[in-house]
DNA sequence: GCAACAAGCTGTACAGTGTCCAACTTAAAT
DNA sequence: ATTTAAGTTGGACACTGTACAGCTTGTTGC
């Protein structure tokens, strides 16, 4: 019998490969998520669309928060830095900020998956967030404070993107900030740089 | 045989009450969540607590959901709002807003439900919304920002208290508002109530 | 007091979920 | 060519929320 007999993609007995690959795996949870939402997205759904058996993903994948947490973290990796020895340290906040909350709206079904997970931890966010407190030192903000005003300002963000997802009149879900946002930033970016008046 | 045979409660046949009230489940679901976190609240688990069927929340329960929107719902009832005829309008929001804050931080495990489910939608989320919406159009708010000035608040809040209380350190968990939600707020009400300078 | 009815509860069951283990086949390393 | 490792499947476990049917109790009308 020759190999072609089989050719067609018919049902795998065990063993067979399928040519999985953790990439593929991503692409494919990217997908699932952007057609029908966060909550659509399961392991067995994914593997039937990768037809495959469910328990092969996890060759790629060691668990579905794993999975879960590549998705956040690759989507941070398309946030825009700043050149480094900028000028402005304010200004550069404000170029991860407004790329943060344009690459969230752009990723809506990843925002309420974010908020329950509290922000990302991977290599990117950690990235992401070692930038924001150099740049947050460098403009002035007490050594003490500057992971909490990190925090904010993430909440901040995040909170502002989860706000122009989740209306049901799809008003303005263009990816540039609304007005809104970039002013309630520089509201918050003042108050953090000035000087403390009281206690 | 006389009826204190099985006065022990012993198990239930098919029938036999167990004196469950929709309080009671509520009031389990709130332990079950004070003790273990969001994560712990099963219908399976709860039953098992209230020893009945895991059916038989069902009587006084229509759903999960619905338990989960009553606890969130009945949270909101503590927030405390504002004399009605109140000077001014800023210093209602504040008031509900803190308030709010309070509350929230007060029942730390249910700010991760509240952030899913953007929000609760019970008679007391309505009764706080429509008194935001009467403040802030007193405030000088355009009629057509109302709802979403309303909303921009809510995430804030929302965020900060997610925010408080994520912190891996319990650094600041107390109940008061910190400094800087306060500050932001004000910040926020100013931009507001402003008038639109460009656009 | 008795019949009818509604409410509360259990037993059982279904269709899901994430994930683990053993077995098997194929590809890579030696 | 032989051993080793990686990838995949089948099957299973322990869960989840919830629907349906039937039993028993409490309540209501007569």
């Amino acid at each position: 019998m020759n190999a072609e007999d089989f050719d067609a993609t018919g049902p795998r007995g065990p063993g067979q490969r399928a040519g999985l690959t953790r990439g593929a795996v991503l692409d494919a949870a990217r997908t699932v998520l952007s057609e029908g939402g966060a909550g659509t997205l399961t392991m067995r759904g994914l593997a039937r669309r990768l037809e495959v058996a469910p328990n092969a993903l996890y060759s790629h994948v060691s668990s579905r928060d794993d999975l879960l947490d590549a998705l956040l973290d690759d989507v941070l990796g398309l946030v825009g830095v700043p050149s480094p020895g900028l000028a402005d340290p304010l200004d550069g906040i404000r170029t991860i900020m407004t790329s943060t909350y344009s690459v969230l709206i752009e990723h809506a079904v990843l925002v309420p998956v974010f908020l329950v997970r509290q922000g990302a931890r991977g290599v990117n966010a950690v990235r992401l967030g070692v930038l924001m407190d150099a740049m947050l030192r460098r403009a002035g903000v007490e050594e003490s404070a500057v992971a909490e005003a990190r925090r904010v300002l993430i909440v901040h963000t995040i909170g502002f993107a989860a706000f122009s997802t989740a209306v049901d009149t799809p008003v303005g879900r263009s990816a540039d900030p609304p007005r809104a946002f970039l002013r309630s930033l520089d509201w918050l970016l003042t108050g953090m740089t000035a000087p403390r008046s009281r206690r």
